[in-house]
DNA sequence: ACCGGCTGTCGAACCGGTTCGCGTGAAGTG
DNA sequence: CACTTCACGCGAACCGGTTCGACAGCCGGT
């Protein structure tokens, strides 16, 4: 069932029904009408590809998330979630590009091939070479996390090192003068990853304005490495009485750890860091955080982008958010000291 | 930069071209490397919509995935995952679509305009029409579980009838008499998902024949909802000590309702259920569970899918998965009862 | 020297849409 | 009634690949 077989069926020309279809010149009532019915008898859809070919537009956007590690993380799993329903909401399809790394095959496609008409990234990197690809063969992007130098760029991001400083400040208010800072895997970290980078700078600029004892840590996205590193913490320094973490990954071997160590949260140890809010009601007590907004996020992307790609011209916007934190039940004053002794720390443990 | 061009300056003809980029014809060594030098040296990578158009072949797999309320779960995560990667590793591209309901635009897309080669289907239902609208455009489809009639289908499911008896035998086998059943939302379980009511059968089944008292709730798929159903299944039923569950994203909300009842994991009460392994991890003390294998499941759905491309008059396959019980450390014997008494029910609470 | 077969390449048709320029017939005007 | 104006619909070209039939040239065989 092509559009030939419409005209045949309707008695007019392809083009006619073309019009019909998309409305681009005036067609009579009457020849409307008439082709109109075809169309609904015979359930006639155009073939995607012809007209992808036709008019160069795929109507398609890709999302490109290099993989961290094997798996994916609560909070990517929001942003693709909410990326492709509000790519559906403006009749966006949403291709699923993995990795995104360079000579990779699947980003080569979306990129070489033309299978998209733009592309939102996830996974930012400070210096992301993903951005002179894509400009090099002319895709739009729009990125979810901003490089070392976003002026100029089109992108929603997380003020991270704003909300590491929230966290810190929140923490040095009830007390606290021995403070952890527990962060993505020190992979991530070497390669460029923006949110680890920003966020841990924010935590030691205000660790350092509020002249509290920080150590800084990489974890692995994991709960048996947030276990580790727990132990690792208060191993190096036992008057430890509250952490920070980017890692929502790790949050239940967090508090897995604290717990084992006889740690009451948030009696004797508080926790709070930056993670989407269903995640932080996950664990017990609820998590105090500044809550990432993952849905606003992938709508802005999607708005972004397709405003970019409907006003080529357009000059580059982006969105900086710093959501504030939701107080929870995961931070209390500091106490005289831990209440007790849980199983004494044995030693350090690899924390991934 | 197409064919003709890369043609052009090789001094060739287009079908020439085609012939060294496609191998469907012998070409000369000379000509093939004149070519290849050309391709290389402009980064020549061949139009998809205009391949497709002409070969009839998008290269591209759809994941129909109806969302369960207005989230993901984590399991529906880890397939998305695992497929996107099993695709990419065979030179595939996955295309989402969210919803999949009837009259639903993403999915008519889909189907209608040729988009894809085929399909995967998520979060099935015993009677899923899904099916009905892929075979009447002609789309081969692999589904993630199975309907009531699976026996002619291409599918690769959990046998969660068989995993809901497991639980409930080995919570029996360690002395547990009053059990509950902890399912997916109720809004799911009318919608016919395959998964809840198979669990459900299985459970009955295997709390009859064992004469263990029990009951079953059907819960949202959050932490408060499972907070919530937790408390009113000691209100109904305050001699519980044990409980299975197929609902992932209230696993949280179970621990936490059983640490504000004063009850013990495992000493006081024993949970179970069917949860991939990452999530078992999660939370403490760590699930006994079925682990779903996600991986593994994804792959086989591409795997299968893929093949049933290939060659279209293959005759129908399947896997249907059972994996054991992982013992971690939420089970335990039944005790004499509750050790001591936490807040006092006060009533029931909706679950969502 | 002639013929048959085989290789390697070409040209043209085709996939299913979109878009542009043009022709036609009806309506409006002096 | 002749002439412009306009609305409407048609045909052809095009998007960028794939594929098939044909053909040229070369080889070896008799």
């Amino acid at each position: 069932m092509n559009i030939g077989e419409i005209a045949k069926r309707a008695g007019v020309s392809r083009s006619t029904v073309s019009y019909v279809l998309s409305g681009k010149r005036p067609v009579s009532d009457g020849t409307r009408q008439k082709i109109q019915r075809v169309i609904d008898e015979l359930g006639y859809q155009p073939n995607a590809s012809a007209r992808a070919l036709a008019n160069g537009r795929t109507n398609t956007i890709g999302l490109v998330f290099p993989p961290a590690g094997n798996h994916y993380t609560g909070m990517q799993l929001d942003f693709i979630g909410n990326v492709v329903e509000a790519a559906a909401a403006k009749d966006y399809d949403v291709l699923l590009s993995p990795s995104g790394m360079d000579s990779d095959r699947s980003f080569q496609r979306l990129l070489g091939e033309r299978r998209v008409d733009g592309a939102i990234l996830m996974e930012l990197r400070l210096q992301d070479d993903r951005f002179e690809h894509l400009n090099s063969v002319g895709l739009p992007a729009v990125a979810i996390g901003r490089t070392a130098h976003p002026e100029n760029g089109w992108w929603v991001g997380l003020d991270h090192t704003a909300l590491a400083e929230a966290c810190v400040h929140h923490l040095a208010d009830l007390g606290h003068r021995t403070i952890a800072f527990v962060n993505r895997p020190e992979q991530l970290l070497r390669a460029g990853y923006e949110s680890a980078h920003r966020g841990l700078e924010g935590f030691t600029k205000a660790a350092a304005e509020r002249g509290v004892t920080s150590r800084t840590y990489c974890c692995g996205d994991d709960a048996s490495s947030g276990q580790a590193c727990l132990e690792r913490i208060l191993y190096d320094e036992p008057a430890t009485t509250a952490l920070v973490t980017l890692n929502e990954a790790a949050l239940g071997g967090l508090y897995r750890g604290l717990a084992n160590a006889g740690r009451h949260v948030p009696r004797d140890f508080s926790v709070t860091g930056v993670v989407a809010s269903r995640w932080a009601e996950t664990v017990t007590p609820q998590l105090t955080a500044a809550d990432v907004p993952a849905e606003q996020m992938g709508r802005l992307a999607v708005d972004l982008l397709v405003e970019r790609l409907d006003h080529p011209d357009a000059p580059a916007r982006h969105h900086l958010l710093a959501p504030p934190i939701s107080l929870r039940a995961s931070t209390g004053p500091a106490g005289t000291g831990p209440a007790s002794t849980g199983p004494a720390s044995t030693g350090p443990a690899s924390t991934g």
